[in-house]
DNA sequence: TAATCATATGAAAACTTATTCATATATTTA
DNA sequence: TAAATATATGAATAAGTTTTCATATGATTA
């Protein structure tokens, strides 16, 4: 792991999925992928927020786009969310009470 | 892992590591616990600084304390920190070559 | 117990990131 | 091809986070 400067891209990749907005897109595209107009929709977000995070969540491959005709079918990146998210579960059932009791 | 609502608690934990001075310290601390002191020396930062961080880091049960006397010794919390940074190493590895290239 | 060393803390200032707004672009349909 | 629909983008503002500074607290040593 020190192959790679922990600082830097560790931030990028961290501070992709800290923030409430692009964390309820992860989620959303877990239950199957969907478009911009969908998203929207389902999040309550205005349309170019969900682009410009749609954007910062693609960039750091933590999902795909697919165009089809007019529409962008975006999906999350499983493989790495999945784990991720079972990682934290773990970690945060252990050590986090204090934060699962206040703040769900 | 719907039993957790993934904003909320989610956005707390990367936050937490969405920021270069802690990744620095939990890099260091990968080498083996240190109290604040050789903290700061190891890493250039301010005192202060390096307080509020560790107090963060702690608060999300990534670090542990240990009071020995006058000092305090943090820890890592390995547990969790190692099998999230090989999950992160594979994915940046497949997905993210740009940023790697760009930013470290 | 006074002085020193180690760490913590609150509030302000500096900095970063998110959201919004206006508008642009691309595709499709009438 | 004009109008409508879907999405993207840049720049400005708003919101949030980090760092700093001054100082407080707690333990130890002289």
């Amino acid at each position: 792991m020190d192959s790679y400067k922990l600082p830097g891209a560790y931030k990028l990749f961290f501070g992709t999925l800290a923030n409430d907005s692009r964390l309820k897109i992860v989620n959303l595209l877990r239950h199957g992928s969907k478009n911009v107009t969908e998203i929207c929709h389902a999040t309550g977000f205005e349309q170019s927020m969900v682009s410009h995070n749609l954007k910062m969540l693609e960039y750091h491959g933590m999902v795909f786009v697919a165009k089809k005709g007019k529409f962008r079918q975006y999906s999350l990146n499983e493989k790495t969310i999945k784990p991720l998210v079972e990682l934290i579960d773990a970690h945060m059932k252990q050590y986090c009470c204090k934060i699962l009791e206040g703040k769900r």
